[in-house]
RNA sequence: GCGCCCGUAGCUCAGCUGGAUAGAGCGUCGGCCUUCGAAGCCGCAGGCCGCAGGUUCGAGUCCUGCCGGGCGCACCA
């Protein structure tokens, strides 16, 4: 890792900087790090004269020169060089380098601070789909690196059990096919129910676009799930509970996982509600709209911006210009005329719980035992004793697609307006955009369009549940499994079905999940399945290559040499280093050792931005690194003994750096492939 | 109308709190398997970084305006 060897040059590089110039304080410049274009110029550099030049009067060049002089000595740095532009450039000390984090690489301490990461929330009434599996990915890739950071993490999966997706499920069940709970039972055990259910959902939609009287099905089935204690309630709990086990399948094929469920309902049924509104109501964050077109609603005003620090009353009347405006466009309902709250109101709740604001908790049930240990879910009644702590963290990240953003903002204006900005402060939406069709995939899953049609000519076609129109996650999984097996036969006659089997698992989770992380999250995805079942270029299954063929070296090596990797580097200290130094006329090894060093600060750069699209490049970066070094080096071949041990250390700590990284991804190496 | 996001090679995209010659994959064309595994490697071609101003020693990156595209702005979730 490198982060410890940037913050030691940093902290000497300004305490010469306050010696030399009297620079201290918030005087100081900041002093940004980055690594020169080659490793003839130098390991770290930084552009600070460029800074100081200003100030100081004098050439950038010149303080570069002053600064290197008077440089002195720091462990593990050989030189400090001026470049002739004025840049400052160090140079690390690189046996001592590569050995140090051969031996320990030991992991980020851990801190205080919890963290909850919210994902996946499915609606629990259909099969899981491509646009579903961005969310989990991202998600399960913010547990990892926040981890792998030392930030506890507790990972929550919402499940909306009582909203208008499962009602409609319910309908397409009581009223399209006229069955009882006993005989839903039956197709679910009979069945692939998710499946099922994602066809039965999109004819309940066509039902309703048949005669919108058919909507009061809808309202009564949402009414009859929130009061309980009927026959459809009982329905719409058994369709929830089998949906979010088909999820969880789904989810486990891919690597995700989570520590607890959070149901709607036990929100709803808990109060969680009432509790938030008599905080709210108290610090003036809602109040009650006594005329025009919302008399009767809670509201919640709307903010300009809603980082602004609490809220004055003051700053609720709208501007000069904004007097045109409808005044209650900038008010939203928080609890309905007919008393009902809406979304909003309960996601205030489940926030301030998060968060520890909201002096109530829920009772929790194992929901399920897995070889990790119990899947907690939220429960109302008749909770176990002995569960864990769940909620009252000190953030919170939200992982839901850009459509949310709204939503979410004004999440955050509730906690500020209800006396908390430090919460909001601590909140994060975690937004992405969404994931759509190509034209070629929609085709391919007999999806026509009008040619004349406004959807025609657009470049993408949107993923709709509720058309029942979108990759099913299970059945891409599949597909992707299914070549990569074919493949990995192919290479490999002489491996087991069942070791084929894993193995094609693995690849098959690579190549989707590396997909969904290199776009950058603000960026829409137009998922076209033939694109994604490519193995070759940039994708998961190549940096997998790339490990696979390193762990080959030394399986050989143990095999010829009968030389174990901790033998090879307890080895190293007594071996010329040439071929790392550089005195063997190339610095390629040096390179790619220092590029594999960067993990922690790419991580870093990662949970900074939320950008994990730079884990991918990186990831794959590193892999392309390697191959290249591996085709022009000989490791094995090598004959001069000093270098092949030293090109071998390095393909080590490469590889070990390769597999943290896929680790942070969520995905495996196989033992080959 | 207001708000947010996107615009970089033929296509799909990276490009860090501004820094050294703008990168990758795919596609095209041409090489490399008797060699640690070719899911690989090497090379050629391909760029007014949407446009116009501004800030800066330095702008693909920051600011303003404009153009083009997407999304959001319900007593839905």
């Amino acid at each position: 890792m490198i982060l410890p060897v940037h913050d030691r040059v940093r902290t000497h590089l300004l305490q010469r900087l306050g010696e030399l110039y009297s620079l201290t304080g918030a005087d100081a410049p900041s002093l940004v790090l980055e690594y020169p274009p080659n490793r003839d110029l130098g390991d770290l550099g930084t552009p600070v004269a460029f800074d100081l030049a200003r100030r100081l009067r004098k050439a950038p060049k010149v303080i570069a020169q002053e600064i290197a002089a008077a440089f002195g000595t720091l462990d593990g740095i050989t030189r400090v060089v001026a470049a002739p532009n004025g840049y400052l450039n160090v140079f690390l000390e690189r046996p001592g380098f590569l050995l140090d984090r051969l031996n320990a690489e030991k992991p980020a301490p851990r801190q205080a601070a919890k963290a909850i990461v919210e994902h996946t929330a499915i609606n629990p009434n259909k099969a899981a789909h491509i646009g579903h599996l961005r969310n989990s990915a991202l998600g399960d890739t913010l547990v990892r690196v926040l981890r792998f950071r030392g930030v506890p993490v507790e990972v929550q999966n919402y499940i909306d059990d009582t909203g208008v997706q499962v009602a409609d499920v319910i309908v397409g069940f009581r009223v399209l096919e006229g069955k009882s709970l006993a005989e839903i039972r039956a197709i679910a055990d009979s069945t692939r129910f998710d499946y099922f259910c994602w066809d039965l959902y999109a004819r309940v939609t066509e039902w309703y676009d048949g005669d919108k009287e058919r909507l009061k099905h809808r309202a009564d089935t949402l009414h009859a799930i929130e009061s309980g204690g009927t026959d459809v309630a009982e329905i719409g709990a058994f369709i929830a509970d089998r949906i979010v086990r088909c999820h969880l399948k789904t989810m486990a094929r891919l690597n995700v996982d989570y520590e607890l469920l959070t149901w709607e309902g036990d929100i709803l049924r808990l109060k969680f509600w009432a509790q938030a509104f008599e905080v709210m109501k108290a610090s003036g964050a809602v109040y009650l709209q006594t005329e025009g077109r919302l008399a009767g609603c809670w509201v919640m005003p709307i903010q300009e911006d809603p980082e602004a620090p609490a809220a004055n009353p003051e700053s609720r009347t709208p501007t000069a210009e904004g007097d045109t405006e409808d005044p209650e466009a900038r008010e939203k309902v928080i609890v309905r005329s007919n008393g009902v709250v809406t979304y909003v109101g309960k996601d205030i709740a489940y926030q301030f719980w998060k968060l520890g604001l909201l002096g109530k908790d829920f009772q929790y049930r194992v929901f399920e035992n897995r070889t990790s240990g119990p899947l907690w879910a939220t429960c109302s009644t008749g909770g176990e004793h002995n569960h864990p702590p769940f909620g009252g963290a000190s953030y919170v990240y939200n992982v839901i697609d850009v459509r949310q953003s709204y939503l979410q903002k004004l999440l955050k204006q509730a906690l500020v307006a209800a006396g908390h900005p430090e919460g909001a402060e601590r909140s994060h939406h975690f937004s992405y955009e969404t994931v759509a069709l190509s034209h070629a995939t929609a085709r391919e899953l007999g999806y026509v369009l009008d040619p004349n049609s406004e959807e025609a000519k657009r470049p993408f076609v949107e993923v709709s549940g509720r058309k029942g129109l979108g990759v099913k996650a299970d059945d891409l999984l599949d597909t992707l499994t299914r070549n990569a097996g074919r493949e990995v036969a192919g290479r490999n006659p002489e491996l087991s079905e069942a070791e084929r089997d894993r193995t094609a698992r693995m690849i098959g989770i690579a190549a989707v999940r590396y997909f969904l992380m290199k776009y950058s999250r603000g960026k829409m995805i137009v998922f076209d399945l033939e694109e994604a079942l490519s193995f070759e270029g940039e994708s998961g299954p190549y940096v997998q290559y790339a490990v696979v063929r390193a762990n080959r070296i030394f399986r050989k090596i143990q095999e010829r040499d009968h030389l174990d990797e901790q033998a090879l580097v307890s080895s190293l200290k007594d071996v010329p280093a040439g071929e790392l130094t550089g005195d063997n006329g190339s610095h390629e090894l040096w390179a790619l050792v220092l590029e594999a060093a960067r993990l922690d600060e790419v991580v870093e750069h990662v949970i900074r931005s939320l950008e994990f699209s730079v884990l991918a490049k990186y990831a794959f970066s590193l892999a392309q690194a390697f191959n290249a070094f591996y085709h022009r080096a000989q490791i094995l071949k090598e004959e001069r003994d000093d270098v092949r041990r030293w090109r071998a250390a390095g393909v080590i700590y490469v590889r070990d750096q390769l597999t943290r990284t896929l680790d942070l991804m969520g995905i495996e190496v196989p033992s080959m492939m």
